[in-house]
DNA sequence: CTAGGGGTAATA
DNA sequence: TATTACCCCTAG
């Protein structure tokens, strides 16, 4: 594989990018060699979780995320990795999520349900039981019974008809991706600077430090912002604002990148701050070179306007900084507001870096609070249930009830549960005072009408 | 994952 | 302003 062709890719993938953009369509025009590779099989993987990202961003859940979800999980097998928890739970809340939006007309029988019911889940989920697929979890078996006897229980396809299953959905899939970008290593190159810079460690001279940065070469500068972003806690979080996450804009940005704020970066790398790279031969600078080369040309078809107006000698800067960008997407249950699912991503930034050792940052995200919705008296009598029954295992209380829980985390039925302790108890404190009881408890009810439309009988722990 | 602290918006 | 329900964050 040629190495510029694997870089290049590789930048492409691991960096937030167009979403129309085809990841699987740039590996075949790259024409990359030996497929089964390792080298070759994390591009894969990276090109299946962009698709992934990508749908989301587009707001696409459909089959063709369990077809991604399902080449994912080969293309892991192959690299030896475990399925996560994660991964199933995606493909379990997915393949729901498709058969339900053919639950719109008010009867099973009419319109294309049963057809869904066949096709995802008889004849789909029937092969990867046959392949002894780990994607067929506990969780997907029961959504398999419980869809199948909605078809004869209007009651309960009604149930399962009227919850938003696309947000956990969305949560899961959200997850999936951020747990397999982490586990993506290094980019290859981020690996070449790390190693370059360990070898150059190893060799060290003391002192010599060069306070003037600003003439020296672009290829020098990239390799340095390299091993910058690479081994050091990255410190430079502030100027990175904006840097990685606006198409084109940010791709080239170097204002004020240089100034190090952390102290021990700055004594890391002093020793190799001189003006001349002692230990990058020609074929290194060469090869830096050309690499810039090549993604300026790219970028230049990406967003002509960034090729314009800047220095090119720091241009290569960002391309390295091959930030993977895990997309998250809001939490937002209610149907309302689906269509933001993606903002997000526009919004993400950054800023805030977790510098590791792989120089990968974990960008903080100004999350948009989900729209407040009231609990519904289903909602809170299996709450009521679940606690009757679990006690205070709120996992196990939402996956005893995962239809009726679709919209809620464990949080919520925490926090949900902790209100209901104060409500009841404060029942029971005016119980306490005898005669005006009644009174005060409807007193009590108006006061909170439609905030606890139910009041189940039940005991506290 | 859970518990607990705290923020926000609605309401009285 | 106080109270409430819901939501979010984070320590352990």
């Amino acid at each position: 594989m040629e190495v510029f062709d694997k870089w290049v890719t590789e930048f492409f993938l691991r960096r937030q990018n167009n979403p129309r953009a085809s990841s699987i369509k740039l590996i075949s025009a790259m024409q990359l060699g030996d497929s089964h590779s390792p080298d070759c099989l994390k591009l894969k993987i990276s090109s299946v979780l962009r698709d992934i990202s990508n749908s989301l961003i587009r707001g696409t859940i459909n089959e063709g995320t369990l077809d991604l979800l399902e080449i994912l999980e080969k293309l892991l097998l192959q690299q030896h990795s475990l399925l996560m928890e994660s991964h199933k739970s995606a493909y379990c809340w997915t393949a729901a999520e498709c058969t339900l939006r053919f639950m719109w007309p008010l009867l099973a029988s009419d319109g294309f349900f049963t057809d869904a019911l066949e096709r995802i889940w008889t004849k789909r989920i029937g092969i990867l039981k046959e392949s002894g697929s780990d994607l067929v979890s506990h969780d997907l078996l029961k959504w398999e019974t419980d869809l199948k006897k909605a078809f004869e229980d209007p009651e309960l396809y009604q149930r399962i008809r009227e919850t938003n299953i696309r947000y956990t959905a969305i949560s899961f899939l959200n997850q999936l991706l951020k747990e397999q970008w982490a586990l993506l290593d290094s980019s290859s190159q981020e690996s070449v600077a790390q190693r370059r810079f360990l070898k150059r460690k190893a060799g060290n001279v003391e002192g010599d430090i060069v306070e003037n940065r600003t003439d020296r070469n672009a290829v020098d500068e990239s390799t340095r912002r390299l091993e910058s972003d690479t081994i050091d806690k990255d410190g430079n979080g502030n100027n990175r604002e904006n840097a990685s996450d606006v198409e084109g804009a940010g791709f080239l940005e170097n204002g004020g990148i240089d100034k190090m704020n952390s102290a021990e970066e700055e004594q890391t790398m002093g020793a190799q701050e001189q003006e001349h790279e002692p230990s990058l031969d020609e074929g290194d600078q060469m090869a830096a070179r050309e690499l810039k080369d090549y993604l300026l040309e790219i970028q230049g078809h990406v967003d002509p306007s960034t090729s314009q107006g800047r220095e090119p000698n720091n241009a290569i800067d960002h391309s390295v900084n091959v930030t993977p960008q895990p997309t998250r997407v809001n939490r937002t249950g209610t149907g309302t507001q689906d269509h933001n699912e993606a903002r997000d991503n526009v919004n993400e930034k950054a800023s805030d870096s977790q510098g590791t050792l792989s120089g990968r940052v974990r960008p903080r995200l100004p999350h948009v609070r989900r729209l407040k919705k009231f609990w519904t008296p289903e909602e809170v009598e299996a709450l009521t249930g679940g606690v009757k029954e679990y006690g205070k295992s709120w996992k196990d209380i939402k996956n005893a009830n995962p239809a009726v829980f679709a919209e809620r985390t464990e949080v919520d039925l925490k926090d949900k549960w902790r209100n209901l302790v104060v409500y009841y108890r404060t029942l029971n404190s005016l119980g306490a005072k005898g005669s005006c009881r009644q009174q005060k408890e409807q007193l009590f009810k108006v006061s909170s009408s439609n905030k606890t439309p139910s009041s189940p009988n039940i005991s506290f722990p």
